[in-house]
DNA sequence: AGCACGCCGACT
DNA sequence: GTCGGCGTGCTC
């Protein structure tokens, strides 16, 4: 495991030819493997190439070799790849994220090197200049070619863009090549990206922005590692205020990256960019092709790009010199997700930075709990954005109190909130509908025998989709048609939905507004996030009446005719005991409800549905005491030792055995002397929060420790004693999401 | 991760 | 006899 940390680098910056030199490679060999330096020597730091077995793989030159495997087996690296090596920043970067994680250093290295063909030659590709020859005969479709080569004087085009300038076929460009006319060269394709420029005027800012952008210019301006907590309802405007610490960062040379949650990477997002750089930056996420990918990768490295936004791989590109990390919308929890490595893209925002001297800026209408503590303790800075930007106002809240309105069965919508969306369209509004459940209902019951459908390779319920007429598994995408009969009693023509999803709320609205354009947003009804950006930013312009939707539209989508917010179910996700459910129905309905009345002329109202009132949360989010909730949520935090007040890792075992799980997980549970060493309490094994997952039985085992405890060095040593079996995985979550 | 090696069961 | 299942171990 991590082993790239703090251990002092002794060894000369170079290798010439026949030094030993230890290669970390991306193969899952949790060590260094000694090879020869090539002809040419190589570099501490050094992309390169080397045998292994019958293959080639690519590593980096981590240090010297050891010396400690025989010398006549050792063989020579291939070569050196044609990118700049790896820099002692993001060396040591990936050594403490591995040992922070308890990642094997080769998985980590995998994250840093997600860009296709590195070792590639650089690709060329063919482009076009006016050259010294005359056509033999001059047509009209060749004199346009020839005009647009000379307007634009000396630049040069691929065939495909020239032809298309000219409006001529691609033929008669061939043709003109052939004739000498113009001249073929090849240049390389991964060119660097347009240089964003921090002196364009960007938009007025308020008093309040202004103030606030001039002390995170300061904090760039240092030099100096430091974390600043932005914190601002939706509408006042911190995109605009970081946006101005990135000019800052540009005028002093660095590089600039803005994390974004995936979702929210929309057209939307960088067009706002452009508009106050001049130019688009540079994207990085799962939807950027392969050639794009490389291109971007070797333009960070080179400093070729500038400003990177991206999802959360961008934290591993090869920076040249990082000055500033934005994550935007802190709190969201798909930072925190599986890549194959467990981290969260918050906490390694902040290590990466503290690594290479940069600054970071946590943005969120809502931040998390931990952020929050940090910067209650002075960890981090503080700013906070009151006052929304132009005169629009957060919306006015209200509770809908369910126990009073008896709705007929099947029907989710009070008379109250009905009323109000129909004031909306009246007025030419739009109104949101929101409820955080896909499909068309989330239990499938037979009425004849109080059978309910489950996934048969997970312990979830099937939900029903009618829009795909099939039963889904949220947590395999395993899908099957719609039963007739029950699978239990097998009664025919008995089975029925039970409860709300998007789909259903639908058919409900629909009834109800039979003339009003309805649109659901829900991300499995659309094929590709193209579709789905292309739709939202048509019903942003009012392409819609009534808009349903899951929590996909509290992810930054601005929607400026949307005046009514209507929350279906806001004491979803308040039952259970996941201690984070409070703060996560917090921010979200926070957000949603921050949706509405984001113009100057128009107010917005939310409204949001309950059979508990009086619950803390929901009251919390009605009076808008934030650090009234938070002090209450940490509160409650402190007293039970948990995070941010204490440490959590979970340890997930799966495999396809019940039995064989839990027995390893009591094994393991047995044997926690070196927990109990530094005063960690272990809890389990217990079925995990799904406790089969596409037919692997999974057991869950929590460690819970004071917060100054070595807790990774500590569950280093308790692992070290299992062997695990072939067919069983074990998977170490550090500060889980959910503990319970 | 691949890939070879090797040690048992079911065939040509 | 040998084909092939995948458990175990190695790669500098």
């Amino acid at each position: 495991m991590g082993d790239g940390s703090g251990k002092a680098m002794t060894q000369s910056d170079w290798f010439a030819k026949g030094d030993l030199v230890g290669v970390l490679t991306t193969q899952p060999l949790d060590r260094l493997l000694d090879y020869a330096a090539p002809e040419g020597g190589c570099a501490l730091g050094s992309f390169v190439e080397v045998p292994l077995g019958p293959r080639k793989v690519i590593g980096v030159v981590w240090g010297a070799g050891a010396g400690d495997f025989d010398r006549s087996r050792v063989r020579s690296v291939s070569k050196v790849l044609d990118v700049p090596p790896m820099r002692e920043e993001l060396r040591q970067f990936l050594g403490r994220a591995a040992d922070y994680t308890l990642t094997s250093m080769p998985a980590m290295l995998r994250l840093a090197t997600r860009a296709p063909g590195l070792g590639d030659p650089p690709s060329m590709r063919r482009i076009l200049r006016r050259g010294d020859g005359q056509p033999d005969r001059m047509t009209d479709a060749r004199r346009r070619v020839i005009e647009v080569l000379e307007e634009y004087g000396g630049l040069a085009f691929t065939p495909r863009e020239l032809a298309e300038m000219a409006g001529v076929t691609g033929s008669v460009v061939k043709g003109l090549v052939k004739q000498g006319a113009i001249r073929e060269e090849a240049a390389p394709r991964d060119l660097p990206y347009p240089t964003l420029d921090p002196e364009l005027s960007g938009l007025e800012l308020s008093p309040a922005q202004a103030e606030a952008a001039e002390v995170l210019q300061d904090a760039v301006r240092s030099g100096r590692y430091g974390t600043t907590l932005l914190k601002g309802v939706t509408g006042s405007g911190k995109t605009e205020v970081y946006l101005e610490a990135v000019a800052e960062c540009l005028r002093q040379g660095r590089q600039a990256l803005v994390l974004l949650p995936e979702i929210a990477l929309t057209g939307e997002f960088l067009a706002r960019v452009e508009r106050r750089f001049g130019q688009q930056p540079t994207e990085w996420h799962s939807g950027v092709t392969i050639t794009e990918r490389r291109r971007a990768w070797k333009m960070v490295a080179q400093g070729g790009a500038n400003v990177v936004v991206g999802a959360r791989s961008s934290l591993f590109l090869p920076f040249r010199d990082l000055g500033l990390i934005v994550v935007d919308e802190e709190h969201d929890t798909s930072y925190k997700q599986e890549d194959g490595v467990l981290y969260n893209a918050r906490d390694m925002a902040v290590l990466r930075a503290s690594q290479c001297d940069a600054q970071v800026i946590l943005a969120s209408a809502t931040p998390s709990l931990e952020s929050w503590a940090n910067a209650e303790a002075g960890k981090y800075a503080r700013l906070e954005l009151a006052s929304r930007f132009g005169a629009a106002e957060l919306p006015e809240m209200r509770a809908i109190d369910m126990r009073e309105d008896k709705l007929p069965a099947s029907r989710w919508i009070s008379p109250r909130l009905k009323q109000a969306v129909a004031d909306r369209i009246e007025l030419g509004e739009q109104s949101l509908l929101f409820l955080n459940r896909r499909g068309y209902a989330p239990v499938t019951i037979c009425r004849a025998c109080g059978h309910q459908v489950g996934c048969k390779h997970c312990d979830a319920r099937m939900v029903e989709h009618r829009f795909l007429k099939r039963l889904v598994c949220h947590q395999c995408g395993e899908t099957e048609p719609l039963p007739e009969v029950c699978p239990s009693c097998e009664v025919e023509g008995r089975m029925a939905p039970v409860g709300p999803g998007v789909e259903r709320l639908a058919e409900e609205v629909v009834e109800s507004f039979p003339d009003a354009r309805v649109a659901v947003l829900s991300s499995d009804l659309f094929g590709s996030a193209r579709a789905l950006k292309a739709r939202i930013e048509e019903i942003a312009q009012g392409g819609a009446d009534i808009i349903i939707g899951t929590q996909l539209v509290a992810k930054g989508h601005n929607f400026p005719l949307l005046t009514l917010v209507g929350v279906i179910d806001a004491d979803l996700g308040l039952q259970g005991s996941d201690l984070r459910a409070a703060e996560r129905t917090f921010q979200l309905v926070r957000q949603v409800a921050g949706r509405a009345g984001r113009t100057a002329e128009r107010k917005g109202v939310a409204l949001l549905q309950t059979y508990q009132p009086e619950h803390p949360v929901i009251r919390a989010i009605l009076s808008g005491d934030e650090d009234g909730f938070w002090r209450a949520e940490a509160t409650e935090r402190r007293a039970a030792g948990v995070p941010p007040y204490g440490r959590m890792a979970g340890i997930i075992l799966s495999g396809p055995d019940v039995q064989q799980v839990f027995d390893l997980g009591g094994d393991m549970a047995r044997r926690d002397g070196p927990l109990r060493d530094i005063g960690a309490q272990l809890f389990g094994p217990a079925p995990a929060p799904i406790a089969r997952v596409r037919g692997r039985h999974r057991v869950r085992l929590l460690v819970k420790a004071d917060k100054g405890a070595p807790l990774q060095a500590a569950l280093t040593r308790w692992l070290a004693q299992f062997r695990l079996p072939n067919n069983l995985r074990l998977a170490v979550d550090i500060d889980p999401q959910s503990f319970w």
